[in-house]
DNA sequence: AACTATTTATAAGA
DNA sequence: TTCTTATAAATAGTT
């Protein structure tokens, strides 16, 4: 719906892509409610965006419900195994338990997500300051193995791609052997172009190295702690 | 879109609708394909008929992952409080909810400390590098919040003890100034002891104003918390 | 399920 | 970002 066809497939002009997406998104939301009025459906949409911004939408009942529904719906029974160690002691006690350890995890969770951060002591800030540096290496590194494994397996499959090439090309050769002894026998040029072979070297390889630029970035800061503010040192 | 323009509310022809929802998912799920490839977004949509049946439609990482990385972003008002708008009905149920819910708040959390990464995608992997430099953004920013604010009352502390200094070397000096006229008249000398003097001093009033002469060495005991931790000092 | 008159969505341009 | 506009797509009502 535009003033061009649009091919199903990434489109690589970063800003157009931020354009098209700003506009399909809303083009979706506005779809996604539609129906759920018109139908009397339940939706739950959620749209990362490449950068990592989140949308919703989330017809009448919320999201949290919807997914609730979802999770029911797609596992329900699951886990309905061993549940019953204690036959009907305290269930109560049970899920108190379990409450209270959630809610530690949930703020630990927001702690590590750089919120909520108002009653940590200095210590407790250094801690998870060290916790959050420690496990961005670790991010780090993994990625970079995922992007080393997936540049690896891309190379294998350029290096059988070429050796094919290699192959094909060989048979065409002959083939052109062939045909240059019986236009020697019979003067005429039907041999073929090699820049036709050339386009037979099939595409794919370049796509190898094609995320090992942009992902970098460059380390220009230090870690806070190993570096005293300048306002330390002038009081 | 069509032949008619149509009324963004509850269509109450029930074969109309039931059409309607047909036509309008299929676009939807369509439309939800689109912006992903497109774009380069991570979508998830989930969609419940009105009489209950799911349809689903996830970009290229499962639902799953979606919905977890959603509550990465959302996990906030997990209200476990008034849950119990079903009294007794079933703890079971409940129970399991609960279980599930920490499952993935645990696994989460393992993630953001570095951990269980094998299961990422690059494109997770990203997102959860760029989500743990926030946080640690965040932390430091808080982090030097908390020092400036801590070596603010430090400075304020200092002040206040240093003009209460003051004033007992005054005072000290005017007794002073009173034994000596009372020694002057009556040369027994009943008067105090000078060292005694000195002990009344109550420690610090060299730290006053006259930083003159050669007290560099830091005081033997400050008050604990106007004490900066050598670990602050020593990285 | 197909058709088609219309309405909508949106790609490109400003 | 927002608006405009030409055009592609979606779809409401019909067959």
């Amino acid at each position: 719906m535009g003033r061009g066809r649009v091919q199903l497939k990434r489109i690589e002009n970063k800003i157009n892509r931020q354009v098209t997406f700003s506009k399909r998104r809303s083009g979706l939301l506005k779809k996604a409610n539609e129906i759920s009025v018109l139908c009397d459906a339940e939706v739950g949409l959620i749209v990362f965006s490449t950068k990592g911004k989140l949308s919703e939408y989330s017809s009448d009942s919320c999201m949290e419900r919807i997914l609730e529904r979802y999770e029911r719906y797609s596992y329900s029974e699951r886990q309905l195994d061993g549940n019953d160690h204690e036959p009907n002691g305290n269930w109560t006690l049970q899920h108190a338990k379990l409450k209270a350890r959630m809610e530690v995890l949930q703020r630990n969770q927001r702690n590590f997500m750089g919120e909520d951060l108002d009653g940590l002591s200095l210590k407790e800030l250094q801690n998870l300051e060290r916790q959050l540096e420690s496990a961005l290496k670790h991010v780090r590194s993994r990625k970079n193995q995922v992007m080393y494994e997936s540049i690896s397996e891309l190379q294998k499959k350029d290096k059988a791609l070429q050796e094919q090439n290699n192959l094909l090309a060989k048979k065409v050769k002959e083939s052109e052997k062939l045909l240059a002894q019986e236009a020697h026998e019979e003067p005429q040029n039907h041999g073929m172009d090699p820049q036709l072979l050339q386009s037979l070297n099939i595409g794919g390889s370049d796509q190898a190295g094609e995320n090992t630029g942009d992902n970098e970035r460059p380390p220009p800061q230090r870690p806070a702690n190993t570096q005293i503010p300048s306002w330390m040192l002038n009081p």
